[in-house]
DNA sequence: ACAATAAATGACCACGTGATCAAAAAAATT
DNA sequence: AATTTTTTTGATCACGTGGTCATTTATTGT
C-alpha cells in the first residue's frame, strides 16, 4: 500500500524517513529553488536512493509543498501570537523580537519562503498562502482598533506589517550580503539589529 | 571569430541580438534563478535556435553574469547619487523616493538581483559585489559624518541602509504576496508605501 | 512460525539539459 | 563581383532530470 493512501495513521518509520526528508528537501530547495533542486540531490543528502525517497513522496512537487506547509505554519507562528494587550507598543515590539529570533534561528526556512514568493512559481498559491491571509487580516484590525482608540499613532497598518516583514525578514534572506558588507560579524548582528528596529518603531508609533 | 574574442567593437547586428536575449534572459533567470532557467527557453523566448543564443553567449554562466552586472549597475545607481547637503534627512528621503521608484520600475531586475543573494550561488560574488561594496562603505562614512556633526540622529548607519533596503525592494520583490494580501491595487500601493515610509525615517532621524 | 504488508532495491525509461560542430547562408570588405 | 568574415542552421552529443516497475528484503500482526 502506498504510503499517501493510508488513512492518517504512519508508522514510525514512515515518520522517521519522512522527516530524514524534509530536512534534506529544506536544504536544497532554500538553495535553489522549486526548479532548480533535484530530487536525486535531495535523495543523495538523506542517504538514500530516488526510488526509495519517491517511496515516502509521491513526487518532487508533493515533498516541496509539504516542505512549505510546515514552513508557512513556522513563519506565521509569531504573527499569531500578536494580541490586543494595553501596551500596543510593546506588544509591536515583541513581534519584531519574535520575527528577528526567527531570522536567527531559521535563515534556511525563511529563504525557502522567500524564494517561494520571489520566484513565480505558481504552487497553490491559494491553498499554501490562505491560513496567512486570514491570520493577517485579523491583525490588521487589531492594529486599527488600536489606532482608533488612540493608543498608536494613525499609520496604514498594512504597511506597518509590510515593513517589519521586510526589515526583519532582510537578515536571513540577504545574509549573504549583509555578512559582506557587515564589519559586525553575524550572531551579533542580530542584537544591533534590535537596538536600530526597535526604537525606530517605537518613536513612529508612539502617540507623542 | 567568435564573439567574446573580439577587442572590443561590437556589429550593430551583435549589439541588437545580445540585447534581445538579454530580454528573455531576465524574464527567466528572476523567475526561476540560475539553475532553475534554461537557456533553452531564454532561446525560445528570445524567437532563436540554441546554437544561435550560445553564439553570442559562450555559455549559460556568461549570459548569466552579463545580465547581473548590468543589473547591478541599475541597483546601485540611486546609491551613489547620495550625497552632501545642508539638508541630509530630505536627501535621505529622496533616496528611500529613488528606490521606491526602481522597485516599481524594475521589478524584475530586483527579483533577479534577490534571487542571486538569496539563493547561494558562489558566482563571482567578490566580483559581481566589488563596485557595491567601495559605494557602500563611502555612503556609511556619509551618513557617519552627519551624525558626527549633529545633523541626523545618531543611529546604526548599516542598518540604517539595510532597513531602506528592505522596505524599499521588499515592494518588487514579494510583489505577489503584497498583491494578494492588498486591498489597495498594485500602482497606488508604491505611493501608500511612500506615505508610510518617509514620515517614518524622518521621525526617526529628526534630531528633535 | 507464518502469512501479510510495508519498505527498499536496481534496472530502466522518455525527456530536457547545456553544449558542440561542420556546413550553409548572409553581410561586410575589397 | 569576388572574397573574406560574420552569423545561422540542423544534426548530434553525453548527461542529469523526474519518475516507473517488478522484484526482493524487512517488518509486522497473528
Amino acid at each position: 500500500m502506498v504510503v499517501s493512501e493510508k488513512t492518517s495513521k504512519s508508522t514510525r518509520i514512515q515518520r522517521a524517513r519522512r522527516e530524514e526528508i524534509l530536512q534534506a528537501a529544506l536544504e536544497e530547495f532554500s538553495q535553489h529553488g522549486f526548479r532548480g533542486a533535484s530530487i536525486n540531490k535531495i535523495a543523495k543528502r538523506a542517504d538514500m536512493s530516488t526510488p526509495r525517497l519517491l517511496y515516502h513522496f509521491r513526487d518532487k512537487e508533493a515533498l516541496y509543498r509539504e516542505l512549505l506547509k510546515s514552513t508557512l505554519l513556522l513563519w506565521l507562528g509569531p504573527l499569531q501570537m500578536l494580541s490586543d494587550t494595553d501596551e500596543p507598543i510593546e506588544e509591536i515590539c515583541a513581534y519584531i523580537c519574535r520575527k528577528l529570533e526567527m531570522s536567527r534561528k531559521f535563515p534556511r526556512q525563511s529563504r525557502l519562503f522567500a524564494g517561494e514568493i520571489i520566484l513565480g512559481v505558481p504552487l497553490g498559491q491559494a491553498e499554501v498562502f490562505e491560513p496567512l491571509r486570514a491570520t493577517f487580516e485579523s491583525k490588521i484590525d487589531l492594529l486599527q482598533s488600536w489606532m482608533n482608540s488612540g493608543r498608536i499613532a494613525p499609520v496604514d497598518p498594512h504597511h506597518l506589517i509590510y515593513s517589519i516583514w521586510a526589515t526583519t525578514q532582510h537578515y536571513a534572506d540577504f545574509e549573504a550580503q549583509i555578512a559582506d558588507l557587515s564589519p559586525q560579524k553575524m550572531p551579533g548582528l542580530y542584537t544591533q539589529a534590535e537596538g536600530f528596529l526597535l526604537p525606530m518603531y517605537r518613536k513612529y508609533l508612539a502617540v507623542e
